[in-house]
DNA sequence: GTTTAAATTTAAGCATTCCTAACAAAAAAG
DNA sequence: CTTTTTTGTTAGGAATGCTTAAATTTAAAC
């Protein structure tokens, strides 16, 4: 159990170790722009949680989760992306609502409580920016390969299947072109000058910035219309069906 | 904003001014009893939140709330309460399960997504133990007077109207015997001796000391039936179940 | 291979929030 | 009206988590 700083510094490092797919030592100043704050205290905290069993630390090298370590960020972003999930699809905020207040909520929630809204979702594998939840075991879901915007070809389609959700703005901004998730695109262009690329939403041609660009995961749209997000587990959707009907029973009986 | 602290000392004064019903003035002793820390830490916090402009602090007397902190408090009531009502009533948790998770919800739940909430539930006016939840302006719904088990008399029905949740055994040992909100009972006899109290609750006697006791709180029963709790403000009823039949549009379609 | 630059750690200090022990004021007992 | 007990405050100290500034180590340039 550790604290809500410990919390944050161990997804912080799960997050930028995953992004790194190999090399997945993690250092101090990338742990320290993702989290605000300055290298001194990432450097203390990162002692700590060595200390604490939840990190290898070669001094001047880097970090690596150990078991512990991962398993317990693996935990928390279950409850970062279910707490997002009922935020979108229970209390009808937007996608780019929920990441802020996930932020906070993961930190205030038991794993009693965090298998009753699994449960009451219907056990999602994805959240609304189309991530990967954790089941309780730290397991992620299969996801098939995706393309970052900038490997995307031009005059192909592709869909939308993944948002990174670090900045509220960028997130607005994706927002008000119509980006959303499954949506299609075509790839108008490429400069080569910027590495930006112009892309057609809903018939509207927007240019992004490689930087913007590099938020964005697609799927090649193929005649087949699959579609890898299906929101919940097989054979638990009938189950969530069951349970969403029979809400609120009313104490009263008036 | 105060801290998760302030927030906690705060509630805990509102509450025990509360329980005082006249003499709203709250010691440094009941406040430090109430959260199990020392008198020092209260009476360093009680300063702090004072020139912090949320308490009238009078040296070695005690404080009162001022209008901001009174509304400060009212407002992490009113998170607390209704997180409590969201997870009986959605989520299906027990009474006695809701107020700990509650309790760390509170602090991480922003006005927007509270107002979301008390939306969904239908604008709730009690919790699942019969207190109260204020509304978005720090107003209370009308109650009637409650009696606590002390002043119910015997031989006469009661309807169970409201329980003080501080003790989690003590709302196990509730729910064991068979009570829960609008359960109808019986007052078979009162012991001078200790002032503990014989109650027939579905047909089974229990006997419950007076410190108990002082937690249930009752109403007469009449041939009315009248039941305050409606759940909902007169007129949101309709408007909740809607929303609550449109739930979990699925975002794929698959 | 030095020298320079960048990354990392350590040092010193501040704000919170808690503790125990010592002290001061108020209330209760006698 | 003293004396004793209870209540409330202050003092001193610890842990956490952050800051800036000063080492120290590693990496990059020349
Ligand atoms: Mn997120
Ligand atoms: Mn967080
Ligand atoms: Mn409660
Ligand atoms: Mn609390």
């Amino acid at each position: 159990m550790p604290t809500i700083s410990k919390e944050d510094y161990l997804k912080a490092i799960y997050r930028i170790a995953d992004e790194n797919e190999k090399e997945s030592t993690v250092t101090t100043s990338e742990v320290a722009e993702m989290l605000d704050v300055s290298k001194a205290a990432t450097s203390e905290m990162v002692q700590r949680l060595s200390e604490l069993g939840y990190l290898n630390h070669e001094r001047y090298k880097g970090v690596k989760l150990t078991d512990e370590g991962m398993r317990t960020a693996l935990n928390i972003i279950r409850r970062h992306r279910i707490w997002e999930l009922f935020l979108t699809d229970v209390l009808g905020l937007s996608w780019n609502e929920v990441h802020a207040e996930a932020e906070l909520l993961e930190h205030s929630t038991s794993d009693f409580l965090i298998e009753k809204l699994d449960e009451f979702l219907g056990h999602p594998r994805f959240n609304p920016h189309g991530e990967p939840i954790p089941d309780r075991n730290g397991n992620l879901p299969e996801q098939p390969a995706l393309l970052p915007l900038s490997c995307c070809e031009t005059g192909k389609e592709y869909r939308l299947a993944k948002v990174l959700d670090d900045s509220l703005e960028l997130m607005n901004y994706f927002t008000g072109i119509g980006l959303a998730l499954n949506v299609k695109v075509l790839v108008k262009s490429r400069l080569d000058y910027d590495n930006s690329t112009v892309l057609c939403i809903n018939g509207t041609n927007h240019n992004l910035s490689e930087k913007a660009g590099n938020n964005l995961f697609f799927l090649p749209e193929n005649d087949e219309g699959y579609f890898y997000h299906s929101r919940v587990h097989q054979g638990a959707r009938k189950k969530a069906e069951v349970k969403n009907s029979k809400k609120s029973p009313g104490r009263t009986g008036a």
